[in-house]
DNA sequence: GTTGAGCGTT
């Protein structure tokens, strides 16, 4: 069994298990504090962001994607909410929404958050090849 | 001065 297999595995059972844990408050989807926010126009900050999704609960992180060349934004963002139930409201008040001009398409964000680093190692004689992705 | 579905950095 190879480390990045079981890294996976564990990050399918994790989902798993939180919504397994909550049998009554399943509501059909993972459930998660993280909001995938795109559709947003191409002027839209952080800032702005936020301000229109603190309305909904306590946001603790609000990224927006930017260009790495032009600096300019990509048009999708996170929102990290404190809770849960947050979260859900604001997606479920926010998704299809017009802001700023534009539709909002607001979903529950891929839990995409730590990329293990491409560890190349030429150990003597290959001893340990560690190659993630 | 542009574009328009999508799942991101340490």
């Amino acid at each position: 069994m190879r480390k990045a297999s079981l890294i996976h595995f564990a990050r399918q059972l994790q989902v798993i298990k939180s919504s397994s844990s909550h049998p009554r408050s399943f509501s059909s989807s993972p459930s998660s504090n993280k909001l995938f926010v795109a559709g947003l126009s191409w002027s839209v900050d952080e800032k702005s962001l936020k301000e229109a999704f603190s309305s909904f609960g306590e946001v603790s992180e609000v990224r927006i994607m930017y260009d790495k060349d032009s600096g300019r934004s990509r048009g999708f963002g996170f929102v990290n909410f404190s809770r849960e139930d947050e979260a859900t409201s604001a997606k479920d008040a926010m998704d299809g929404k017009a802001f700023l001009g534009r539709p909002l398409k607001v979903s529950f964000a891929l839990d995409k958050v730590y990329r293990e680093p491409v560890t190349t190692r030429h150990s003597n004689m290959g001893t340990t090849f560690t190659r993630s992705r």
